[in-house]
DNA sequence: TCCACCATGTAACTGGTTACATGATTAC
DNA sequence: GTAATCATGTAACCAGTTACATGGTGGA
């Protein structure tokens, strides 16, 4: 009973080839290069993970060898690609996604705009301070029930976490306010691939 | 040419067991329960762990079985296991740590306290606070120079990340001035486990 | 008695890690 | 021609995931 889940490179890979159809070696870059350094940039991780997409039919790779350019692999999403990718963004955030650290609501958030246009993204950014909002008690609970704690460092430590969703709580509202900004000036519009 | 590296739920472990020696079911349940809920409660995660932790001579369990008390394995730290607890603490900051999100780093302050004393972790924290001066400026250029951005999402995202960074960086300021305090109050002692 | 929970494990699968291999092209 | 870099891959290893198995203990 468990959906056959495409791990959160895979999301990674699929958003940014639909940005720009690439190589392993484009991606490889990018995550070594920008701030999707998270993301690992070896080579025995990216391309086993572009053979599984592909295997899934998710994108599809056709090699460019035209006159005397290097042997280069670009791949594309497929149409199947392309919906799983918006069937991911689209989503409800879940307790579960706040808790675990924000990391893949913020890697959604980052491709959403893109696939499913501003105003899917901004009322993502409503749902994700709601969830913020409902998960911090609970963190400076946490904090206070322990109030007899076992170290300086390890009560710093937990504050630390804590002020990280107050931080990220804090750029909810303040990319709301973007959103709101840019609306005034441009229509919403869905987006389109060029 | 590869260090045998404990990951780093080994040395969560460690820090754990050195606190109060504990069994996995301690351990599991310190995981689901507490804000150390980043890593893995699965049994399938953490008794094969105890194994190899075991293996390395780093940590020795003994069943308790005393007077129809369940069964129960309970584990503490070895002079060896002490030993590599207080050499993981004790790595100096390289760049590399703050790159790939401070977890890390925040874990071995958590533990620093109790096993080094509070001037060793007051002294982390300066140290900390100097990678994080350092590295900030290349992500804000990062977000300066990709000025022609795919989207206001994908931008969002980006300040996101460097909003977290600074919110450490302010943290840490916070944390030594927590220390400073406390040590007007009371003298640096080297932390004896009691 | 039976259910809930305590407590420890095991097995198959998945995917990331390091490290190595291969060869083509460009710049000097 | 030779070094750097482009570009793709492979293999062995390691560790986490889900899911299942096992059995003791306490309370209804």
């Amino acid at each position: 009973m468990k959906a056959p889940s495409t791990p959160l490179m895979g999301y990674a890979i699929l958003g940014l080839i639909q940005q720009k159809p690439s190589s392993g070696y484009d991606l490889r870059k990018i995550f070594a290069e920008t701030a999707m350094g998270n993301y690992s940039s070896s080579p025995g991780a990216i391309y086993p993970a572009l053979e599984r997409l592909e295997a899934k039919r998710l994108i599809r790779g056709e090699v460019t060898e035209s006159m005397g350019l290097r042997r280069r692999k670009a791949y594309r999403l497929t149409a199947r690609g392309e919906a799983e990718l918006k069937q991911w963004l689209s989503r409800p955030i879940v307790p579960n996604d706040v808790m675990r650290g924000a990391g893949e609501l913020m890697l959604r958030f980052a491709f959403m705009e893109q696939v499913l246009g501003s105003s899917v993204a901004s009322d993502f950014l409503v749902q994700f301070s709601a969830a913020l909002k409902a998960y911090i008690p609970a963190l400076e609970s946490c904090l206070l029930n322990n109030a007899p704690h076992r170290s300086l460092s390890a009560r710093l430590a937990l504050e630390c976490g804590i002020r990280g969703y107050q931080s990220l709580q804090e750029w909810t509202q303040y990319a709301i306010r973007q959103y709101r900004k840019s609306q005034t000036n441009q229509t919403s519009r869905p987006a389109q691939s060029r």
